[in-house]
DNA sequence: GGATTGACTTACG
DNA sequence: GCGTAAGCCAATC
């Protein structure tokens, strides 16, 4: 397998999981950093989203953290979250109740 | 190689 | 629901 454990395969695997994530709804990044087998990086994952759009176009705007808040460097993410039909509880804050992504 | 930081999470008051 | 504190881990200085 490869040799590499760092960046480049958290990459990877972050990105793997969050271009899944279907239309509609949305995942936290605790979410997500189970599902790439740390359960414990949920700030990495956020670290490799903000640099994610550098290696790829992913849906980052679909990750919001787990009270549903958008992130404070992203305020593209609004816009992009309502032209997929997320539904919005404040102006930075996402209905993930009902939106969460069920894996 | 220690200290700092960060798109986080959970617990407590 | 919000602020504070503690925990965890990799990148950066």
């Amino acid at each position: 397998m490869s040799a590499k454990v760092l960046s480049e395969d958290l990459i990877y695997e972050v990105l793997s999981v969050v271009s899944e994530i279907p239309i509609g709804n949305v995942a936290t990044y605790g979410q997500i950093a189970q599902l790439i087998n740390r359960p414990k990086n949920a700030r990495l994952v956020g670290k490799v989203l903000s640099q994610a759009d550098l290696y790829g176009e992913y849906p980052c705007h679909r990750v919001v953290n787990a009270a549903g808040r958008l992130a404070p460097h992203f305020v593209q993410q609004k816009s992009l979250l309502l032209d997929e039909g997320i539904a919005f509880k404040d102006a930075c804050h996402v209905d993930i109740k009902q939106h969460k992504w069920t894996i």
